[in-house]
DNA sequence: CTGGGGAAGGGGCCC
DNA sequence: TGGGCCCCTTCCCCA
């Protein structure tokens, strides 16, 4: 079986080019999997770098959606939930999205129990790789030079505006604000973060050691790689409290609780349609229902 | 075309 | 400082 997933995975790397009819199928997951890593193009690096981050979310915010309980364990008759979500300032409305991204929160749960992913065996994150790597969270040794090291530096780097500052003054005497905030890059791409941990997570995603060990896919963290094996075992261990569905990752979960919903969570704030997710109310935007933000 | 599910990536927070 | 977890978000596919 093993051997069977690696060759189907090989070929679908290797037929890279016609990924349209390769990604359906039974091992389209997979297949699709292997391309986006082959290209590599982190689109989703949506949250890089926040200069100006609030820190903590308002948890609390929600808490009274169902006190504190994880969603799966929610009792059936928690009614009020949706309800609840739209009274508070959750009701995302798509014109302020610019402004609300980096400060909304839905902790919906605490500390979680049906998370328990044993299956000890296949949860070994990179059978090899995370030795080597995840324990570091640096890039194996081949890499190690290709990415930056404050101990190969007598001080971080900077970010444009500072190197540019840095380089007006290069006597040295004015590193006033740039040096109050020292940025770290990543020499794998244009991206910059805040502290040498943020960064080292994130060069994490340029080396991925979480492997599977069913078809070799690679992960940068060994959450998503567990996520990923449930993909193999078919575990699902987030349930709907309102239907008998069941879900192999929380978030989906969160989104499936949506449909439950009358009102959903997210706004449409010309026509007040209300959507389930933030991508469906962008695409009711972007379809002309509301002129003035599409 | 729309809505929903599946899978995944990433930063932040807590311990 | 690092690992684990949380949450958000996105992309893709399908009904």
């Amino acid at each position: 079986m093993m051997m069977m997933m690696m060759v189907m995975a090989v070929g679908c790397a290797l037929l890279g080019g016609s990924n349209a009819t390769l990604e359906r199928g039974i091992s389209g997951t997979i297949c699709r999997g292997l391309l986006k890593l082959e290209n590599f193009n982190m689109p989703r690096s949506f949250l890089v770098k926040k200069y100006f981050t609030s820190k903590r979310p308002n948890y609390s915010e929600l808490e009274c959606q169902n006190g504190g309980l994880p969603l799966a364990e929610l009792p059936a008759v928690a009614n009020d939930f949706p309800v609840t979500c739209l009274t508070t300032s959750l009701v995302w409305d798509i014109s302020l999205l610019p402004s609300l991204q980096n400060h909304t929160s839905s902790s919906l749960s605490t500390n979680q129990g049906p998370l328990d992913l044993s299956s000890p065996s296949s949860l070994s994150c990179s059978s090899s790789g995370e030795e080597d790597e995840g324990r570091t969270s640096d890039p194996p040794s081949p890499d190690s030079s290709d990415t930056y090291h404050p101990q190969q530096s007598s001080r971080p780097r900077r970010s444009n505006k500072s190197r540019a500052a840095q380089e007006q003054s290069e006597s040295g005497s004015a590193i006033t604000a740039a040096a109050t905030r020292p940025a770290f890059f990543c020499k794998h791409c244009p991206k910059e973060y805040n502290s040498l941990g943020a960064l080292k997570m994130h060069i994490r995603s340029h080396t991925l050691p979480c492997v599977c060990p069913t078809c070799g896919k690679a992960f940068s963290r060994p959450w998503l790689l567990r996520g990923h094996i449930r993909t193999h075992t078919g575990e699902r261990p987030f349930s709907c409290p309102h239907c008998n569905r069941a879900f192999a990752d929380r978030s989906n979960l969160r989104a499936h609780l949506q449909t439950h919903a009358d009102v959903k969570k997210y706004q449409c704030g010309t026509c007040s349609r209300t959507f389930s997710r933030m991508s469906l109310l962008q695409k009711h935007s972007t379809a002309g229902c509301c002129p003035s933000t599409a």
